[in-house]
DNA sequence: CAGCCAACTGAACAC
DNA sequence: CAGTTGGCTG
């Protein structure tokens, strides 16, 4: 908000404030700030900027490259000079593209343009890449072999699709569905056809990669659908076939700016190349190599570097200035990510005060640091700080749950930011698959997934049958269905259940066609699907689960509606000014957004605790951070470190160093590392040695012994940390749980040895839950909630999740974990 | 030939 | 711990 407004502090009081930072290492680079001119002064625009931000937002024509640290203020940076190349240089919004790489961002650069422009502001195309990608594709679809109905295949359908490529090339061996993946989509990120893979003749697996990536493309143009990557593959590729077609969007998009440059992969810069050509480029690019965190993902850091190479003349902007974090953080930050070699040197400073001092919480398992920090989240709430203002950041996924379980047993309110899960749930997937067919019957991946979903009694072998026709036909799954009597094999049973699903598809299909909102189409079509039934027939606990999910989902189409009044996308397009708009029906605009948002929560997510993973954290900040899971394997994560397979790889390192620092200075003023001495992740026991990246950070910048701390740190060897003491930590009356007096600074084998030792077989005291004996058939027995029943079987489960089948008189039958029952 | 269960495998980050 | 696969039964 406006913590990045700067003080306007005078120069002197800023010589004080930097004159009591000495000892710490300091650069002061404050160097030239600005005599004030009127116009910086007078000008709105302007006022609220240091003389960098400045010079960046005045920029005339031509490329221009901003590299904005962290905190620095570089949102407002392009929302300003967005603004000024509207007002001030009279330039049509709607020529103007802003390009980030998140929902996210995109959702706050569109709400800070229309403050600062008012409509107009609503007038910019601001969209991420992919969405960009989405809605160009679609106005031009005809010419690269696809309908605008197309639809967007995520990773699943993407392995799906993929997975039947490999099997009609007769690809098996030993290539994992997986691996292919990666490697056509390594492919498209660096914009290569299959012809272009460079395949030795001894490289059989490339050669394999090779045919699947081709033959994977062509059943995906007969479905009428794309992945990720082809949103911007395609594109380019149409932009070189078609240079009038470039030359169009030349003259739409006159200003480009791209946020996290630094995340850009080969097509995406490409993209940019092909949009702005050099001898009129006014492309402005806003990024820091140092928060270069999606190397996985195809992004290139070093785009950061040729951009002035591919750029002759281009105009270069430091910005170093924080306006975010206490200094104390930015030394944490720095000297963690200064040990990364190859970057461009720049460091981050600021007239904050140090501030507090940075904090370790060290526990003895993953469910006590959770603990402690749901405690120290809970003592920051009773010391003033808002809920909304603290978060807490792991490496993976994973690491969520036990600290999930740790919020609710204190009673903290908080929200996960998560990316799609919501719409990975199968009850989901399989609503927005009846969605896609209802809108794209040819999409054959949709409809294999549904066609028995819920069971028609339509089998493998019918399904086999149907696509074998389809396939000698050349027709989609859609179309073979209605030769259901020509498919050879078929009895007549399996015909009639085919021309029965046809009919559905075609009812689903016009549903979607006659309803004008999104919500009744979703509504109408979930509920045709027969999804729905299938769920409440069954009569459990899930079920009733996944039936609630859908009706959220139903709910969310109509949230879409409410928030895009009816109709504003639909018409409208094809001319030249205004904004870039698509003629869609609200379904399809809403199947649009969830295939590339992904998250539904709409939860007011305000007065709560954030969980999420450092990946999502980057771009947002809060008042208190928590750091978890600062273990080597975990952080940074084993992949990088090798594991048993060869040693470190320096390059995944780096990007693991650099995902630090992005976690680091999200913080503004108080920063916790926690981790634990064993941790159970994916099943398995781990004693991992304290993250590399915590000996990095100097000791002196460690709290020393405030109450609140548990231990605090002592820099040794790299990678070992050595405990003094600790405070206890009031952690309520949870049982078995034990602060460690002190940190077992026993290497990690012989404190294994010991646990071994100790418990005769390997150390897996994780997760042993007590064995249950499971209820035999025809036990009478009682349920805490549905009263008294009979066992009528076993429903499957092993172990301590063995769950029976239990008649209740009075509720029909349901699904039990054995455990919750008490046998009479 | 559909549906169920047991066993196996493999497991980041996310548009 | 999930999602997928293979074998068995009705």
């Amino acid at each position: 908000m406006d913590r990045q407004r700067p003080n306007p502090a005078s120069r002197a009081a800023r010589a004080e404030a930097l004159s009591g930072r000495e000892g710490l290492g300091y650069v002061a680079r404050v160097t030239e700030e600005p005599t004030a001119q009127s116009e910086a002064e007078t000008d709105p625009l302007l006022a609220p900027l240091n003389e960098h931000q400045r010079q960046a937002v005045k920029h005339g024509d031509g490329p221009l490259l901003v590299l904005a640290g962290a905190g620095s203020g570089k949102t407002r940076v392009i929302t300003h000079r967005v603004a000024w190349l509207v007002e001030r240089r009279g330039v049509a919004p709607w020529h103007i593209l802003a390009v980030t790489f998140t929902n996210k961002a995109a959702g706050e650069m569109r709400e800070r343009l229309e403050r600062l422009l008012g409509p107009a502001g609503a007038e910019v195309q601001v969209s991420t890449f992919h969405a960009a990608g989405a809605t160009l594709l679609r106005r031009e679809a005809e010419r690269v072999g696809l309908t605008r109905s197309f639809v967007i295949y995520d990773d699943s359908d993407q392995l799906q699709l993929i997975r039947r490529a490999m099997k009609e090339e007769g690809v098996f061996e030993d290539i994992k569905p997986k691996t292919v993946r990666q490697r056509i989509d390594d492919a498209k990120n660096r914009a290569w056809l299959p012809e272009d893979l460079a395949v030795g003749t001894h490289d059989r697996v490339g050669q394999a990669v090779r045919r699947v990536y081709a033959r994977y493309q062509r059943l995906l143009r007969a479905a009428n659908a794309v992945d990720f990557g082809d949103l911007l593959l395609e594109l380019v590729l149409l932009f070189k076939r078609h240079p009038d077609v470039l030359e169009r969007y030349r003259r739409r998009f006159e200003y480009v700016l791209v946020d996290e440059f630094q995340d850009t992969n080969p097509v995406q810069y490409e993209l940019l190349k092909l949009l702005c050509p050099k001898s009129r480029a006014n492309l402005c690019v806003v990024g820091d190599d140092d928060q270069s965190i999606y190397r996985w993902r195809g992004a290139d850091p070093s785009n950061i570097l040729s951009f002035e190479r591919d750029f002759p003349g281009a105009e270069t902007v430091k910005l170093e200035r924080n306006y975010r974090s206490d200094a104390g953080i930015l030394d944490a930050a720095y000297a963690v990510i200064s040990k990364n070699a190859r970057r461009k040197e720049k460091r981050l400073w600021t007239d904050r005060p140090k501030g507090e001092p940075l904090r370790i919480l060290f526990a003895p398992d993953e469910r006590a640091e959770a603990q402690l920090v749901a405690a120290q989240a809970r003592e920051l709430a009773s010391q003033g700080v808002p809920y909304s203002e603290i978060a807490i950041f792991y490496r993976v996924n994973a690491q969520s749950r036990v600290v999930e379980e740790a919020m609710r047993l204190s009673g903290l309110p908080y929200r996960v930011v998560r990316g799609r899960a919501f719409y990975e749930r199968a009850e989901i997937k399989d609503a927005a698959a009846y969605l896609r067919l209802a809108v794209n019957p040819r999409s054959d991946a949709d409809l294999e997934r549904v066609i028995n979903t819920p069971a028609r009694g339509i089998g493998a072998t019918t399904i086999e049958r149907l696509r074998g026709f389809a396939q000698s036909e050349e027709l989609s799954l859609y179309e073979a269905l209605a030769h259901a009597g020509h498919v050879p094999g078929l009895n007549a049973g399996a015909q009639r259940r085919l021309r029965a699903f046809r009919d559905l598809v075609d009812a689903l299909s016009s549903e979607a066609a006659a309803a004008g909102e999104a919500g009744t189409a979703v509504e109408r079509i979930v509920e045709k699907s027969g999804l729905i039934a299938a769920l409440v027939a069954e009569q459990t606990k899930e079920a009733d689960e996944r039936t609630e999910n859908l009706r959220e989902f139903i709910g969310a189409a109509f949230e879409y509606d409410r928030l895009h009044a009816a109709g504003e996308l639909v018409g409208a397009e094809g001319s030249e000014e205004g904004p870039l708009k698509l003629a869609q029906t609200p379904l399809e605009a809403f199947l649009e957004q969830i295939s590339l948002v992904g998250d539904a929560d709409s939860e007011d997510d305000s007065g709560r605790v954030s969980l999420m993973t450092l990946h999502a954290a980057k771009g947002l900040e809060f008042d208190a951070v928590f750091m978890t899971g600062m273990e080597e394997s975990v952080f940074p994560h084993s992949r990088a470190l090798g594991g048993e397979s060869g040693g470190v790889d320096p390059e995944e390192l780096a990007e693991e160093r650099r995902l630090c620092y992005v976690g680091i200075t999200r913080a503004r003023r108080r920063l916790w590392f926690t981790l634990a001495q064993q941790r159970a992740l994916f099943g398995n026991l781990q004693l991992n040695d304290p993250s590399r990246f915590l000996a990095d950070v100097p000791r002196e910048l460690f709290d020393l012994g405030a109450p609140a701390a548990a231990v605090q740190a002592e820099r040794h060897e790299p990678g070992e940390l050595y405990v003094e003491r600790e405070d206890e930590v009031d952690l309520g009356d949870d049982d078995g749980f034990v602060v460690t007096d002190e940190f077992d600074q026993r290497p990690e084998w012989e404190r294994r040895r010991e646990l071994e030792r100790k418990a005769e077989k390997p150390p897996e005291p994780l997760r042993r839950r007590p064995e249950v004996a499971v209820p035999t058939v025809g036990a009478r027995v009682r349920h805490e909630q549905f009263g008294d029943g009979l066992v009528v079987g076993s429903a499957g489960g092993g172990g301590p999740n063995a769950s029976v089948r239990v008649r209740f008189p009075g509720l029909g039958e349901r699904k039990i974990v054995a455990r919750f029952l008490k046998p009479l």
